[in-house]
RNA sequence: GGGCGAAUAGCUCAGUUGGUUAGAGCGCCUGUCUUACACACAGGAAGUCGGGGGUUCGAAUCCCUCUUCGCCCACCA
């Protein structure tokens, strides 16, 4: 118990000062820890932070995306229920390395001069020093976290987390390597999954080759390309099994061009007879589907296109690169080989053509479709258990019209390639034994001697996707594979995920996924995808286009209450949030307007008060209320109902599943603060206040007292109802409000109990 | 090629199951520095609810269609 603040509240509310004030004290006293042992006697409220990269610095998007969890996770603590908001970081396996890639290539070296371990070590040593820096920068903004509790995905206990699910899943015989086209990125130098393979609208250009017979040199077939070079790559081309035109075609051989290579007419339903000339150029090594027809027909499949991106007789294609294009980039050998075709007179057209175009959504480079060894995770049983959740309402997404996508994407799921040929990362947990040429061992802990000879081993170089660690998250930082983990059986399944639908699948989908393979259970019950930031032309803020906000700048001009006001303000649901970076007193002044109301209010509020106790509203006799304080206190009753309403239910009802009612409900954090802000601004400041100012200007007396009670429980709830959105700014008024005999905690959160609306209703009976 | 979303005041958006004069913030106009607040107060202007058709006693709200934006997915040779 402390005694109320009496000093005088400054003119102007202080943000700097108030921010860097109250946040050491809640942390110090351990208002953000959540604890196993009293999820017993409380509801648990779990939200995992989606884990920032170690490299990011934060930006307005992180901003959103935190307030949001912040809100969410103060409001139920604020209730009462146990919560825990978990924070951490992802080791982001490509963009990381990419980031100590570039310095090293300021200093003139490449990952592979430096070699594996060396290269290793500098990365860990660049995320020890600069990593997590995101974290901190979340503390500015008020994130009530956990920190105590704060995650790494390439932590050693989550990394034992990783090699438990892999080889969890290798032993339901999800986990497989297979050897087939996948996509590449010659720029990273490694492997990609569908997803991390971006498509970008192209305007590209449509090659019509002719490929002359064998047999008859007067006759040719025509085929299209959008990628000419793949040409030195074929082994057939492919026509519709019904296609008159080429009926007599097929068996027999056509000429490469540029190579003389011999290759079949093969008759194969894949080939669409109303493209182009109907028949199509094979190219198993360096096309999805060309693969599929070339295992079909047992055909050759010549890479020629090397890991760089570079054209030259890799594997199964000698004699097939003509040495002029030997060691060219892929790109300067479309123009040359394209010159060296229409030279020849195989080129017989060239026309514009709108496609897409994969690209890698690191580094932007053009993917290049290659064949290779990697490791794939089967999804099909998995993505069913995912969509069993999501249909028998174990799991919602707001706003609903995503769960759509979601089935979809779950329905036509494709396997997962999690392999990549970079070095920063979980190395793939298998060993291979060269001595015996046993089955490759797939093993918990790390294997030093093979099991059935003795001999030496080695790893697989390969290390798994970063999102292979952290599809876990929900569980991993709980303590999971331990199933004993005390934290794991108070918190998991959690509650809530706040992200943006940008990582629907890449992340979302993926959690729903492992959560109900290794623990039965989705792990929350409902999905929040909100908006993204955008400008006033509606872009998307980024680096790269300079039309960022900063939010430490907005911090720092208008306070971290400003900020996260102006973004829960501006938060429909599911809709974007627009700001203006040229225009920062324009774009926050929402938050900073409401701001300084509130102070005026509760500085003008708290002098008229005074510093004297006053006296609890249930002990006031009922003759002594007015009609205003019984409106006012009405009013609150309402406020507290609408912002309850607008946020809620915190959780399905049954404590399991949604009902088809509830089902779309909550999450309206916009409607939150409407209506908080109509309920402070337009009932109590405009119309109460300026109401009873007679009654306060008065000395003493019992009507004076009266409305000191109902002034005093009315800002005090008023400031609870906003904690969640603005905790700094409330937290510093309340600690102004005078003494009532029955509370005073240290802080205005956590332990106020939870709202009672009962309380009003009966108060006003009694009047 | 498939699917989804949006179109309401100058701007950004609310309008939950169709029902009295369509709301908010910012902006704009007119006053007011009234000892809590000019980041405010009092008042005000402003919308053929994208176009067309339909259902209905009644539609921003339901149905059809068109237009314009945006997003997602796809083995777009």
């Amino acid at each position: 118990m402390t005694s109320p603040d009496t000093n005088p509240l400054p003119p102007q509310y202080d943000a700097a000062t108030t921010e860097s004030e109250w946040y050491p004290r809640w942390t110090e006293h351990g208002v953000f820890l959540a604890d196993a042992t009293r999820a017993s006697s409380r509801e648990p409220y779990v939200i995992v932070m989606p884990p920032p990269n170690v490299t990011a610095v934060l930006h307005v998007g992180h901003g959103l995306n935190n307030t949001v969890q912040d809100v969410l996770i103060r409001w139920r603590r604020m209730a009462g229920d146990e919560a825990l908001w978990l924070p951490g970081t992802d080791h982001a396996g490509i963009a990381t390395q990419n980031v100590v890639e570039k310095q090293l290539s300021a200093e003139g070296q490449t990952r592979f001069d430096v070699g594996r371990d060396a290269f290793v070590t500098r990365v860990a040593s660049f995320v020890e020093q600069t990593g997590g820096e995101i974290l901190n920068q979340l503390k500015a903004i008020g994130s009530s976290a956990d920190w105590s509790r704060t995650a790494y995905t390439f932590s050693p206990e989550l990394s034992v987390a990783v090699r438990e699910a892999f080889v969890r899943l290798h032993e339901d015989g999800l986990v497989y390597k297979g050897h087939r086209v996948i996509h590449w990125c010659p720029r990273c130098g490694t492997s990609l999954s569908d997803e991390e393979a971006e498509f970008a609208d192209t305007t590209g250009k449509l090659y019509h080759l002719r490929y002359v017979l064998a047999d008859d040199p007067t006759q040719s077939v025509t085929v299209a390309t959008t990628r000419p070079e793949t040409m030195l790559g074929d082994v057939a081309v492919a026509v519709h099994p019904d296609d008159e035109r080429y009926r007599a075609f097929v068996g027999r051989d056509v000429i490469l061009p540029l190579n003389g290579v011999r290759i079949p007419v093969v008759a194969d339903s894949y080939t669409d007879p109303a493209f182009g000339s109907g028949a199509v150029k094979i190219t198993p090594a360096h096309d999805p589907n060309d693969f599929e027809v070339g295992k079909r027909h047992a055909l050759p499949m010549p890479v020629v296109i090397d890991a760089e991106g570079v054209v030259r007789e890799v594997e199964l294609a000698s004699g097939r690169v003509p040495l002029e294009l030997v060691g060219l980039d892929r790109f300067d050998a479309r123009t040359k080989i394209v010159a060296m075709l229409d030279a020849v007179g195989a080129l017989v057209k060239v026309e514009p053509h709108q496609h897409s175009v994969r690209h890698c959504y690191r580094c932007d480079t053009v993917v290049e479709p290659r064949l290779s060894d990697q490791w794939f995770v089967r999804m099909q049983p998995l993505a069913e258990k995912a969509l069993a959740v999501l249909r028998s309402g174990e799991l919602r997404i707001l706003p609903d019209r995503w769960e759509a996508v979601y089935v979809n994407w779950l329905e036509g799921i494709r396997d997962w390639n999690i392999s990549r040929q970079i070095w920063w990362g979980h190395r793939v947990p298998v060993w291979y034994c060269d001595a015996c040429a046993q089955t490759p061992i797939v093993s918990r802990s790390d294997v030093t001697a093979c099991p059935t000879c003795g001999g030496a081993v080695r790893q697989d170089e390969d290390v798994l996707d970063t999102w292979f660690s952290s599809w876990l998250w929900p569980f991993s930082t709980l303590g999971w594979p331990n199933t004993d983990s005390a934290d794991l059986k108070a918190f998991y399944p959690g509650d809530v995920l706040v992200t943006a639908p940008e990582i629907l699948f890449f992340w979302v989908s993926r959690m729903v996924m492992s959560g109900c393979w290794f623990l039965g259970q989705s792990p929350f019950h409902t999905v929040y995808l909100h908006g993204t930031v955008r400008d006033m032309d509606h872009r998307k803020m980024s680096k790269s286009l300079g039309n960022g906000i900063d939010p430490l700048d907005v911090v720092q001009l208008y306070g971290a209450d400003a900020l996260r006001w102006t973004m829960v303000a501006g938060l429909g649901l599911g809709v974007d949030v627009m700001l203006d970076p040229t225009d920062l007193d324009k774009s926050f002044a929402p938050g900073r307007n409401f701001c300084t109301k509130l102070w005026n209010i509760g500085r003008f509020l708290l002098s008229r008060v005074g510093a004297d106790a006053v006296q609890p509203l249930s002990t006031l006799p009922p003759e002594s209320l007015t009609a205003a304080d019984a409106w006012i206190l009405d009013r609150l009753d309402v406020a507290i109902l609408e912002c309850d309403a607008a946020l809620g239910p915190a959780r399905p009802g049954n404590g399991r599943t949604w009902t088809d009612a509830e089902r779309g409900r909550g999450l309206r954090l916009s409607e939150y603060a409407e209506a908080a802000r109509r309920f402070v601004w337009n009932e109590l400041a405009d119309w109460y206040l300026e109401s009873i100012k007679p009654r306060l200007a008065a000395d003493s007396g019992a009507d004076r007292d009266a409305a000191r009670a109902v002034l005093a429980h009315t800002f005090d709830g008023a400031l609870r109802l906003l904690q969640p959105m603005i905790p700094f700014i409330t937290e510093a008024l309340w600690q102004h409000l005078p003494q009532t005999p029955e509370r005073r905690p240290e802080f205005i959160a956590p332990y106020f109990p939870r709202f009672d609306h009962t309380l009003h209703a009966a108060s006003l009976q009694g009047s």
